[in-house]
DNA sequence: GAACGGGTCTGTGTATACATTCGCGCCGTC
DNA sequence: GACGGCGCGAATGTATACACAGACCCGTTC
């Protein structure tokens, strides 16, 4: 594998991790000698972050990583919203039943995983996953999944920040059976409208979330050069 | 300005014009030499272009231009409708009238750009560009502008292929006037019915060019290392 | 004659050296 | 004391040199 490809995974996995928190200032120099590699590979880097959205040009020198914030989560929302339901209606028309009678029973049983604490929350997580990739293959659309799998990277940084809920886990896990079981009867429609009504339910989730998370952390600035210099 | 920006800028129009065709092979040396550039901005100008969508790898080894075929405008129309129908359906919520009321002015009188030809048909791209901008200005959405820019730069290059068209055009200053008029009056519904169905006539009509310019060219391919090879 | 293997050669990937620009700090002046 | 200009320095932008890989061609063999 390539140099610049390890460079990109690496640390688009730390900033969607949090380990590179917002506000962080990425210099070429200083991240090439951290990751073992010269300046070439990690400018390369860089520049496929910043077209991801992780990373933007701060005023004057250096890139920051970008910041999450309540009106942030409302704007992908509308994305996401418009991206989901298209693709769940298409789904709906062009998939193979199987598939999502399959995942009908996975999202049934998923009211289990609540007893398993955040393990449960990582296990319905590969669930959805795993929805969204049968979604993506039964539409058979490289534009809408290139906008998909844009959208989708800026909800794992938000997804980062909940905790083990099993009031809201129970809750989306019947969301998900409606769309999904939607979907494997063709009902173009309805799996439209239970997107929409399921990522209305996640946004006002995670914009509580964000918030919460913002006040916690507005006296203690998540960038590491703020933190360390003070 | 940055010598990888111009490179970008250049290849990127010589694209959208037509002037490096589908299926034209790009090397970095060659493409350096003829920008008057070294390797660098050059790698980094095609890392960008391929993140458009407008350069892929080819098997083994080099980029090519990608091509468009009437499969790939159903599969681009998916997405535009998504995103083009959401962003009319929040710019009715949150635009300044007056800006549309104005576009509106312009979009009744475009019926007299019918008798300029090939020259109206330009003012008119120009109207809707500026309408375009107009929406993404009123719905202040940076991820939705940025998923309809990226659509918006694969429609450029199927409307290269239009000609002038009266029939065509009047029809389709009659469908903008009424999305305009929505998003002005604040019908958020309205917008967005109109704008799907505006998108589904442009759609059948680009459809029909695509399939005849591809029936045109098929016995002589647009890659330029094809034809001159031969 | 076709298929397989080795060698060459071109083109990409990475490192590094060089150029350039812009930020920041210091000093001077008002 | 504050503001502005100047200079230094560090970080980015570009060019080039080097390493490596794989694609193509040719020869050989079956």
């Amino acid at each position: 594998m390539r140099a610049s490809d390890r460079a990109y995974q690496r640390l688009r996995e730390e900033i969607l991790d949090g380990l590179l928190a917002p506000r962080t200032v990425l210099a070429e120099v200083e991240q090439a000698a951290r990751l073992g590699v010269s300046r070439t590979p990690v400018r390369e880097a860089f520049g496929r972050l910043v077209a991801d959205g992780l990373l933007a040009a701060q005023s004057g020198r250096g890139l920051v990583v970008t910041e999450l914030s309540a009106g942030g989560v409302h704007e992908l929302y509308e994305l996401r919203t418009a991206l989901e339901d298209q693709a769940a209606r298409l789904a709906a028309q062009r998939r193979d039943p199987r598939v999502f009678e399959d995942l009908a029973r996975r999202f049934a049983a998923a009211g289990d995983l609540v007893h398993l604490g955040e393990e449960g929350l990582h296990r319905y997580y590969e669930l959805t996953d795993d929805l969204d990739a049968a979604i993506d293959e039964a539409v058979r659309n490289s534009y809408l999944a290139d906008a998909l799998r844009a959208a989708r990277t800026h909800l794992v940084r938000i997804r980062r920040l909940a905790r083990h809920d099993p009031g809201r886990l129970r809750e989306a896990a019947a969301e998900h059976l409606l769309i999904v079981e939607a979907i494997a009867a063709g009902d173009a429609g309805l799996a439209a409208h239970a997107t929409h009504v399921h990522l209305h339910k996640s946004k006002t989730h995670f914009v509580r979330l964000v918030e919460r998370h913002l006040d916690e952390t507005s006296n203690a600035p998540s960038a590491t050069v703020a933190t360390t210099g003070a």
